[in-house]
RNA sequence: GGCCCGGUAGUUCAGCUGGUUAGAACGCUAGCCUGUCACGCUAGAGGUCGACGGUUCGAGCCCGUUCCGGGUCGCCA
């Protein structure tokens, strides 16, 4: 039976006792690591969010303490009170490994049942199951490390904003929907039969209606909602560091995000990272890395063989740069001992996965050059593709053919970091980088129309509104991405201010006047009332928490996270609801969709 | 929705070409043990081999379907 911990008061965490301790009666609570029973000796691990401090027991005291001592099985939870000693066998495996409790009075205030998973340290339980029983799970100190060092991002993250003179403002959670981008989680209106609001998918136009009503600097730690496929860096409902400021153009942002960065990292792990933070066109990232959140970690950059090509024997390369198209590679270097044949046709097979039609490749071996295209070619074609992708002895080259140019440079960008996760190559380190210039316009194939990369409020670039209604893949965005070692950390832009250019940028997009005013002539009529020059930025939080610990996954920086499903292994969410709340509600079907 | 990987004791895994009673380690239970800290020693309990169906004299293993988990593509303005 549990006993009450009335009259017992906390003195210390049991991580914080250490030899200068020594002499005091303490009383400290926690949950049982482990117990050692050596018969008439008992120890007792005792563990809190702090650490581990061992607490001991003798045959020879109190009788009563020692039997209670025997009974405690792990993760039971206890209260002690005890004399620090100086042990007479140390430690040094844990920070109060100098010292022990000498129990003179305990309590069981909670039994525990066989914990389904061992909490240690180096728990290789799967995931499936830690997930389901998650507050056995954070009690891991590795998890309760993260979650504790996320709590300490966000203080120095409101502590710098509040330095600049930003202020804290909650914007609804239960909002418009507006169907552009990702999907809205719908929330049903009782009020309103067959009516939904939305939950935010970044509290945009709100933060902009802040600048409107003059707070000037605003920032908010929000949670957001997107109601699309999850990935290891994607959950559906994920905290941003959401900014926005008037009177300031890119350069303002960039230097405040690259402000904050640094604060971050110095306040919260001590580590000085350089700024500002190199920055690269959209053009040139893609060219370069064939992504536009490249890993700049490791080199392996991709090289343009469409001149070399252009003219040559080989039908695949010839037809892809004809149609318009490129053909481009990367050399992995040393990568002669990795790749073999059978290694190069699983290669092709990702590559194919991700949409090439197929993969070329060149092996450098000691006494000969081994490509699957070598016979369509003339030597001093072959000799001018080596020479143009660098390669030398021990190396392999993978080379992509495409009529569409921006599929060949991302499957070459995909093949880029999966050959260097292969090889081992990719260094630790913080490598943050901007990407600007983004192209306004995308053109989708599917539908032969060009469509925004960005929402309809980003401003395009001063030069740009001469020629907006020209050529639309020339029109550039103030839009900006901060990207840390390949991951997007955070997205902002200059948003249009000026309700003429808003109306030329609507129209661009296919939206009528009409259509327009409907969805957001709540922002637009705002913006007649004198709306300050604008702009600002999303930081994702939990991918940067994510990015500076190292985890493998999100999951590893949420308490409590979403699975691939979208559902919640704890509680199962989501959930059917019975059909007097639907009915309240005015659901009356679901109907299936087959 | 597509593709890839996985599912055997509480946990992590092994299980040969389909063949007798499905194993190991840790954990758990009981007993012994005065300086352990991955305590040690002895004994023991613990299994719907994810589920359903099929092939077979015989299925953990082969086939089909399905469920669950992970990754990824689509998707994420």
């Amino acid at each position: 039976m549990a006993e009450f911990m009335t009259g017992m008061k906390r003195t210390h965490y049991c991580g914080d006792l250490r030899i200068g301790d020594v002499g005091k009666e303490v009383t400290v609570f926690g949950w049982v690591a482990k117990q050692r029973d050596l018969g008439q000796l008992i120890f007792i691990d005792l563990r809190d969010r702090t650490g581990i401090v061992q607490l001991s027991f003798d045959d020879s005291s109190d009788r009563d303490i020692f039997e209670k001592a025997a009974q405690c099985r792990s993760e039971f939870v206890l209260g002690a009170v005890g004399t620090v000693m100086e042990r007479s066998s140390k430690s040094d495996k844990l920070a109060t490994g100098d010292i022990e409790i000498k129990v003179t009075e305990l309590r069981i205030l909670g039994e525990s049942e066989t914990p389904p998973f061992e909490i240690t340290e180096d728990c290789n339980t799967g995931e499936a199951t830690r997930l389901k029983y998650r507050y056995l799970d954070l009690r891991r100190s590795n998890l309760q490390q993260n979650i504790i060092l996320r709590h300490k991002i966000a203080k120095a993250t409101r502590d710098y904003f509040d330095e600049k003179g930003f202020i804290e403002i909650e914007t609804p959670m239960l909002i418009k929907s507006t169907p552009e981008g990702a999907r809205d989680f719908l929330v049903p209106s009782r009020i309103h039969k067959g009516s939904f609001y939305a939950l935010p998918q970044s509290p945009q136009i709100y933060k902009q209606l802040c600048m409107v009503a003059g707070f000037d600097k605003y920032m908010q730690i929000a949670r957001c909602f997107r109601d699309e496929d999850l990935r290891a860096d994607r959950q559906p409902e994920f905290t941003q560091i959401d900014i926005e400021m008037s009177y300031v153009d890119m350069e303002d942002i960039l230097e405040l995000g690259e402000g904050f960065i640094k604060y971050v990292f110095k306040k919260t792990l001590d580590i000085d990272i350089p700024t500002p933070f190199p920055r690269f066109t959209y053009n040139e990232v893609m060219e370069r890395y064939g992504s536009d959140k490249p890993d700049t970690r490791f080199g392996m950059e991709l090289f343009n063989l469409t001149d070399e090509v252009k003219d040559c024997g080989f039908g695949v390369f010839k037809s892809a740069v004809d149609g318009g198209g490129s053909v481009r590679g990367i050399t992995a270097k040393g990568a002669l001992k990795i790749y073999s044949r059978k290694e190069i046709d699983k290669l092709t097979e990702t590559a194919k996965g991700i949409g090439a039609k197929g993969m070329a490749w060149i092996r450098m071996t000691d006494d000969s050059v081994a490509s699957s295209f070598g016979k369509f070619m003339t030597e001093e074609e072959m000799n001018a593709i080596i020479s143009k992708a660098g390669a030398e002895k021990g190396d392999v080259v993978f080379i992509i053919a495409d009529t569409n140019d921006t599929q060949v440079m991302s499957i070459l960008g995909a093949l880029r970091t999966e050959v260097a996760k292969r090889l081992d190559i990719i260094p630790d380190g913080y490598n943050f980088l901007w990407v600007v210039e983004f192209p306004f316009f995308e053109f989708d194939k599917d539908s032969g129309e060009w469509v925004a990369m960005h929402h309809p409020f980003t401003s395009p670039t001063d030069e740009a509104l001469n020629h907006l209604e020209g050529d639309k893949g020339k029109v550039y965005a103030k839009a900006y991405d901060m990207v840390l070692n390949g991951i997007e950390l955070s997205s902002g832009s200059i948003r249009i201010t000026n309700p003429d250019l808003q109306k030329r940028m609507f129209s661009m997009l296919g939206l009528s006047e009409e259509e327009a005013y409907k969805k957001f002539g709540f922002l637009t009529d705002a913006f007649k009332y004198g709306a300050p020059p604008h702009g600002g930025m999303g930081i994702g939080l939990d991918r940067l928490v994510m990015q500076m610990i190292k985890a493998p996954t999100l999951r590893d920086v949420v308490a409590f996270p979403k699975v691939q499903n979208a559902s919640e292994p704890m509680t199962n969410a989501p959930s059917a609801v019975d059909g007097e709340q639907l009915a309240e509600l005015g659901i009356d079907i679901i109907s299936a969709e087959e």
